[in-house]
Formats: structure tokens, sequence, C-alpha cells
DNA sequence: TGTCATAACGAACATTCGTTAGGCAAATAT
DNA sequence: ATATTTGCCTAACGAATGTTCGTTATGACA
């Protein structure tokens, strides 16, 4: 049976932040072990292995994006303020677990197989959350006849990238980069 | 002195193949060898060592861009113009050196300490040359008065995520792709 | 024919990797 | 008070890591 104790969700943390500055393959046990105050083999008592904390990272992560645009999509919206709330979210989610984030962007491809074809899965109806969203903006009259998948993506794209400059204590709070980037995407520079 | 012979070559784009697929952390030496039918140790006949793989890759990709940037900003053209070309110049170094563009992208963080610096100071004065044009358009009375950082980073990572699903046999030609981001990046998805 | 550079080889190096085994003291449950 | 669980320890495992070593076959050039 799974359990999750209080020393289990520490250890994971510690695992993030070195795994967010040194990627999931080049931080060793003994590197979290060392992190934690903690000899190596203790962390066997904890966690079943390494793989472990980079799944439940990845798996948690994917969960809280896939609730997100559930959420948005289940509401009577039009598509524009769908979009608006579904850029909220994603921002939210990422600046509230940069650590996390940052492996769930990069270092998924180190899962087992079988693991990584479900999380790709996951990844792909997350992305097909974004396109359902942009196809009803079209149907309504209210955006451009654009490629969706393409328009998905790239939408996704700019979300992404923040991970990889946001830092908690810059200039900009998340709310207001939820709201650049909306309208960033929905009107672009041309003034 | 430094030599780049055509079976060096060879080894980097093998190399390069491996690190886009496994990152260069969990790509082995051996790894390298067995793809290029030789044992690991006659790999040291032709580099120094594994880091001068992920280094040449990350540097010459660097360059590119940095190049193409400069042509683009020492052309008197208005903003709009040179942002076209810029989205151009990327998504074709992107496309046509894939592989060596996903390392650039996720690995430069396992460079030495002292190349890593360098490899950040270039991705900077990169990031640079998109900030001039955006404030160019600023002035010129054409784009929307944003912020001229977020902006450039903004446009940066709807770019840089091409990568991720680039596929050269895809729907979309490079040229294609170049021209939604631009639409895209202009005027976003509101009709 | 003799000299030298090149590119490969097999063997081994020290180190690091993730993980397991077994024990021990303190906290917790019965 | 006794039994059990928890959380950590030391020690060690086999495998994999990047790299160095001395050697050798090949071919160009003097």
């Amino acid at each position: 049976m799974f359990v999750m104790t209080e020393r289990k969700q520490e250890i994971l943390t510690i695992a993030q932040g070195l795994f967010k500055d040194n990627s999931y393959t080049a931080t060793s046990i003994r590197d979290i072990a060392k992190a934690a105050g903690v000899e190596p083999a203790s962390l066997y008592s904890h966690i079943s292995g390494k793989e472990e904390l980079l799944d439940m990272t990845c798996f948690r992560m994917a969960d809280k994006f896939i609730n997100g645009i559930a959420e948005v999509n289940d509401i009577y919206f039009d598509a524009a303020q769908k979009l608006k709330m579904a850029v909220n979210t994603h921002v939210e989610i990422l600046t509230s677990n940069l650590n996390a984030a940052v492996v769930f962007q990069r270092d998924w491809r180190h899962l087992s197989p079988d693991r990584k074809k479900e999380f790709v899965d996951a990844r792909n109806s997350y992305e097909h959350g974004f396109r359902v969203i942009v196809q009803n903006g079209i149907d309504e009259g209210l955006f451009n006849e654009v490629d969706i998948k393409f328009a998905a993506l790239t939408i996704l794209s700019s979300l992404n990238w923040i991970v990889e400059w946001y830092h908690e204590d810059g200039k900009l709070t998340p709310q207001e980069i939820a709201e650049n980037l909306y309208n960033f995407i929905l009107t672009g520079l041309k003034k």
C-alpha cells in the first residue's frame, strides 16, 4: 500500500530542488541523502528507489494540470474567458510548484518506458483541453481560423517557458504574468 | 591546436542524436562508441572527452543564433520586418539542426562552470537582440507598449518549443511554421 | 626501405552509481 | 511492561561511469 508520510514529503521536496538545478540523471541518491542530512541507505526506509521521486513529481503535476483544464472546460463560458482561466490556472500551478514544474517539463523522459507512455498520454490529454478551447473560440467567431493543434502548442510554449526565468521575488507576480501572457496570446504585439 | 576532421564531425553528429533522445548525462561514452561502431577508448583519438561533444554542440549553435540576430539588426528595416526575419532565421536554425538544437536547449546546464557562464552570456546577448527589435517596434509606434523583457522572452518561448514537436516529415514546413509563428506573435488569436 | 602519423584495439584504472543486508536505539502500540 | 514499528546507521554489493595505458595494423611520404 502507498503511504505518504511527512518525512517522505520532505525528502521529495529536497529531491525536487536538486533535480531542478542539476537534472534528475545528474543528481545522485547520495546528493539527496546529503541534502536531507541522512545516509544514502536511509532514504530507502521512505522510498522504493530513485525513480519513485521522479514518478511522483511528474504524475502529481500532471494531475494538477489535468484537473485544472477539466474544471475550466466544464464551466459554461465563452472561449476567451475559458482561455483566460486556463492561462491563469496554468501559471498558478507552475509558479507555486516551481521546482516540481521544472522536473515535470525536463525529466519525464527518464521515467520507465511504461510510465513514460502513461505520462505522454496524460500530457496529450491536457493539450487536447487547450485545443478544445481554441476550437470553441473559432466556432464562436471570437478567434481567427488558425491551425488548432499548432495554436494550442504555441500557447503552451509561451506558458511553459516561464519556469526558465520565473523567480519568486521577481518584478512580476504570477497574476501579472498570467495577465500579460493572456493579453499577448489574444492580441499579439501589433498596435 | 583545434582540428575538425571528417571522422570527428561524424562522431559529433552521432552523439547529438543520442543526446537528443537520452540527454547528455544519461548517454555514456560506451553508448556513443557503440553507435559509432568503435571501442570506447577509440573515441579519445578524436575527442578530448565527453564534454567536448557538449561544448561544441552548445557553442556552435550559440554562434549561429548570434550571427543570425546580428544580421537582422544590422539591416535598416522597420521592426515588423526585422521581427519577421528574426523569427524566420530562428526557426531555420532550429529545424535544420534539430538534434543539436535540442541539446543546446536542454543540456547546456552540464557545461563546466566556466563555459556555462560564457554560454549564458551568449544566450543573454541573443535575447538582447530580440529586446532591441521590440523596443524599436514600440518607438516606431508599431507595437503595443509592452514590457520589453517579458515580450522578448515570450516570443522566444514560442519559438523554442518547436523542437519538442517538430518532425522533418511533419505537416508544416519550416517556412510555414515561421509564418504561423510570426502571425501569432504579431496579431494573436483574436479576430 | 625506413619513418612517422592516424585510428583503432583490449585491458585496466579509480570512482561513482543505485541498491541491499543486517543491526540498533528510540518511539509507539498493546 | 512488553512487543512492535520506525528511522536511521555501517558496510557492502555488483554494475556502470569516464578515462588512460601500451600496443598494433594501415597507409602516406622520405
